[in-house]
DNA sequence: ACCCGTGTTCGCTG
DNA sequence: TCAGCGAACACGGG
């Protein structure tokens, strides 16, 4: 699920689902261990049982909540790896015999079993409920103290946000000149502008005609404008798409929205180029483009 | 069975 | 010292 624009849409999702509301009870699946570093469920569950979502920020593919319990302000930073989603669960009823969702953030008596791949469900008050889907489980949940994101390294480490910050091309020529890389794989860098994944940054290549294989450090003042402009774009594209009616995205046989990315061998969609998509591998990543039109 | 995958981290190397 | 590279993580889908 996750570049930028999707975890936007998932930021807005979890708002418009769970902001305000207090946790009732939260089921987790504890054999997910690893989701949970270095908390562990059972420290999760504690944490946000009783506790309201008071706000859900984003800072490049970091999902930042800040939750108001008992104990305090808690922080709940959420990335979503490869395949994570959150999502609204079934509804619930309180019910039951209370069996808690203390111990060990596991399904215990009477918790609702979660669907395949849920690794964690929030019930909320109102009896609605926000499901945390992964199946590959390379996303993270994990407490932050105090919400005070900022002591986490890996959203200090984040350069400007898109969204947040705009995209300045002169910062990011700065940092383009900074390596010998190839410009696609440069881009995956968090540090120089946070958000961009291996789809958006073949996309804005393909938008800026660039060749993703060019060196960074090589790249005239004018393709790095022109790549600024491809990554708003592309972004701008992307978040326009998740806001409509067809989110199926690239899975669930929805049709591909992107312009080169998954499209290798179609025709590139440049007016009046023709040329034929290419697939390439740059640092154990695909990279679509066109080598046509992309120089 | 085999290959591929919207991400990140870690250890090795030159 | 450190940029850059490749393996690893885990599981489903084509």
């Amino acid at each position: 699920m996750p570049e930028l624009p999707e975890v936007e849409h998932a930021a807005r999702t979890l708002r418009r689902l769970a902001l305000g509301r207090r946790v009732a009870r939260v089921v987790l699946d504890g054999r997910a261990r690893r989701l949970f570093r270095p908390d562990g469920p059972a420290a999760v569950a504690a944490a946000l049982t009783g506790a309201r979502l008071a706000a859900v920020d984003r800072r490049g593919k970091q999902l930042l909540l800040t939750l108001e319990g008992a104990e305090g302000v808690v922080g709940l930073n959420s990335h979503l790896g490869m395949t994570g989603k959150w999502e609204a669960g079934p509804r619930w009823s309180p019910g039951g015999t209370g069996g808690s969702s203390g111990s060990g953030g596991s399904s215990g008596p009477g918790a609702p079993p979660l669907p395949p791949h849920v690794r964690a469900a929030l019930l909320l008050d109102d009896g609605s409920a926000v499901h945390y889907d992964d199946p590959r489980m390379f996303g993270r949940l994990r407490l932050v103290p105090g919400a005070r994101f900022e002591a986490l390294a890996e959203v200090a480490a984040l350069g400007p946000d898109p969204l947040h910050d705009g995209i300045d091309a002169a910062a990011l020529a700065t940092g383009l000149a900074a390596t010998r890389r190839p410009v696609k794989v440069a881009l995956l860098d968090q540090g120089l502008l946070a958000g961009v994944g291996n789809i958006h940054a073949a996309e804005a290549c393909w938008r800026a005609r660039l060749d993703p294989r060019r060196r960074a450090d090589r790249l005239s003042r004018a393709e790095v404008a022109a790549l600024a402009r491809g990554l708003r774009a592309t972004f701008r594209f992307a978040l326009a798409k998740l806001d409509g009616p067809d989110i199926e995205y690239i899975e669930a046989g929805g049709d591909n929205p992107f312009h080169v990315y998954g499209r290798e061998g179609a025709r590139c969609r440049h007016p009046g180029c023709g040329g034929a998509v290419r697939r390439v591998v740059q640092a154990q990543r695909s990279t679509f483009y066109c080598p046509r039109c992309q120089r």
